[in-house]
DNA sequence: TTCCTTTCTTAAGGTATCTTAATAATAAAA
DNA sequence: TTTTATTATTAAGATACCTTAAGAAAGGAA
């Protein structure tokens, strides 16, 4: 299957699609590959595009004060990836989204999207859809991360994200728990 | 300004309307009223409503384990407030909602609501914008409370939501900020 | 293989925040 | 006003997690 047939299929998921549409939304949609360790966004640029991962994994992060990385999220195929602020309020990124291995991003432009809203409404449900559960998905995992312990956080992730944990240095999974690499390593070497 | 009035005039900031749309919209949307205290939803039933705060100010909580308070959100004039997690799986919510004071809601039946996106499709852009602008605030909101101090979030949320601090009993807003009472008591000693 | 870079671990001392328990202050009810 | 309920403060000891610094292990390059 090509990337975008995965891509298709994933709006499938969620809206009813005619031919014609699909269509339109075929050509709307661009193809973009990435090498590992290269760079979908910097801090500093504008973010102008929506971003579906087709193959490969990606992880976006942001250099605080000091310059020390904060991993915002992680995404695997199938997932979205952007800075959202940087996106919808046009303002430069705050986050650096970069390839962890060889990727495939499908993208649209702002404009361009835009556009697709009026010309398929199905597209604008979509993405109605995809920010309900995104909201919904990042609140339950913020309150849950509230009331927990680092540790427990921890099992969570690895059972939950299991694909990631094992393609990811745990330097980069304590970031994204917002602990620190000793702290992480010592909470392994008692479960462990 | 009736509460109604207020409803469609803040729609009219993201949106624009039809008069036929309008009456459509007047017609599906209820107004319902609350007494301070008095509950808009209970942990155990199913939130099956969208709710607009048109008058007053409500407050959306939890109980952990050992049945201990953490408020979720507050809400005031103007703003949305729900369990939304119940509300889109369709399953028992987690949260209370409780009036704060004497408040005026409106709100619509998911059902309706469902019909209403395919009537009026510029219902369902307004939250199509509303949840890509909820999602980024609260993952701004997130990763600024993670690398900050309670103290630091203190002082944000004092200016940043004066109208709601000066309305509610202190261990609130301590259980708002993930922190004991007691803590933040000791956070005021040292800065005022 | 050897060397260099990246990642992981260990350990000691420090800080933010929590728990518990008691008391004080304020608001509501009688 | 007096009583009762609610909310806020104080203080002591505990815990989760951090910082720093050094060394160990693993992976890639030469």
């Amino acid at each position: 299957m090509d990337s975008k047939d995965i891509f298709i299929e994933h709006l499938k998921k969620s809206i009813t699609i005619s031919e014609n549409d699909e269509k339109l939304i075929r050509k709307y949609f661009n193809e973009k590959e990435l090498k590992k360790k290269e760079f979908l966004l910097f801090a500093g640029k504008e973010s102008c595009h929506m971003q579906f991962i087709a193959r490969g994994s990606l992880r976006a992060y942001y250099l605080d004060e000091v310059a020390k990385e904060h991993i915002v999220q992680f995404g695997i195929e199938e997932w979205w990836v952007n800075d959202l602020y940087s996106y919808l309020t046009q303002t430069p990124a705050k986050q650096y989204i970069q390839a962890l291995e060889d990727s495939i991003i499908i993208q649209i432009h702002r404009d361009k999207l835009n556009e697709l809203y009026d010309l398929v409404p199905p597209i604008e449900r979509f993405f109605r859809l995809k920010f309900e559960r995104a909201y919904v998905a990042f609140q339950n995992r913020t309150i849950n991360s509230m009331s927990k312990t680092a540790e427990e956080r921890y099992e969570e992730f690895r059972t939950k994200y299991r694909a990631i944990e094992q393609r990811v240095p745990q330097y980069m999974i304590a970031s994204y728990l917002g602990i620190t690499p000793e702290f992480l390593s010592a909470i392994r070497k008692k479960t462990i």
